[in-house]
DNA sequence: AGCTTATAGTTAGCCAACTAACTATGTCAA
DNA sequence: TTGACATAGTTAGTTGGCTAACTATAAGCT
């Protein structure tokens, strides 16, 4: 994603204001800063998953796995929820099999499907980078206090609800 | 970047926690979040851009550009202010080039810089895709009330000012 | 049974980020 | 003034996303 490092100061979107009419300055300065804040803790999360030959595409497949009860799921079922393509999760997995983090097992039924079942490797590999990311998410979030969080929450939400406005034509009036 | 489709619930979440004992499910939940709506807007900006054959890096490239009063400014300059690398710029510009949305001339004093100068093609572009971008971002901040983006702005602000926790050791106690 | 269509996974090729290394030029201090 | 270091830009190679196309298998009509 783009990094946002430099969001332009008031009296530079002025002068889009002023080129633009529909701008309104407060609007714009909010996107930003949901989008820099987005994008930095997206690339902090990385550079600590690196520390342990992961970065979060990987890591993500990790955790959905250690969610299951059997600790296994097929790659259709980690793309959707990880939300990349089938393409893009075979690549995922092709690591992650490199690193031995997970094994690949032909399903019995279907013989289409793939199981894909995590590793003690996996496992020890979380159990070692968790903590410690559980760790600098809490000091993160001391950045505020319970009140705020819940707000911060709440206003979230309300703009995850129109996350489709940039996509589609009829969400405009 | 990773985009979050699934995020756990607060059942799976405490299964974590029983695993890892430090994790805090709030804080985890609202970490989560934060990464999902930066990534969710940032995609949807994205889509939107590619309707003009832009994508977020070149189009803010060209926004750089259109700040300055003379339209023009340095691959270095750009680069350092788009918060990406040197190489990422010179094959951002080359995209650029490519649509003629930008010109190259060589420097005068400092004969190893390049001066970059935004085309008569590149305002237009912009000026085509601008109005539409600000009234999405009006839509997608409507969500809000003006309290509310006054709070979101601060909350964001205190968060921010956090993100070196990932990188950076010494920020642990 | 035999088409047609749908699904699971992989492969190939594109894009835009990165780092490291390289060329060319500039700067500065002994 | 020249040798060491710094800076500007590019190139090469890697990564991890994507779509489109492919193979194999399954499911569902008729």
């Amino acid at each position: 994603m783009l990094q946002v490092k430099d969001i332009p100061n008031a009296e530079i979107l002025q002068k889009f204001a002023d080129r633009y009419p529909q701008t309104d300055i407060k609007n714009v300065m909010t996107f930003l800063n949901l989008l820099r804040v987005g994008s930095d803790l997206s690339l902090g999360l990385n550079s600590y998953l690196a520390e342990y030959d992961l970065l979060q595409g990987r890591w993500w497949v990790l955790l959905l796995l250690m969610r299951e009860d059997n600790l296994s799921s097929t790659p259709s079922a980690l793309a959707e929820k990880a939300g990349v393509s089938r393409a893009t999760m075979t690549g995922l997995l092709d690591g992650l099999l490199r690193d031995k983090l997970i094994s690949r097992v032909h399903g019995r039924q279907d013989r289409r499907q793939i199981l894909i079942r995590m590793t003690v490797l996996g496992q020890a590999k979380l159990d070692d980078l968790m903590p410690g990311y559980y760790q600098r998410v809490n000091q993160l979030m001391q950045a505020l206090s319970e009140t705020e969080t819940t707000q911060l929450m709440s206003l979230l939400k309300k703009v995850y609800q129109r996350r489709h406005v940039f996509e589609d034509e009829s969400h405009l009036k």
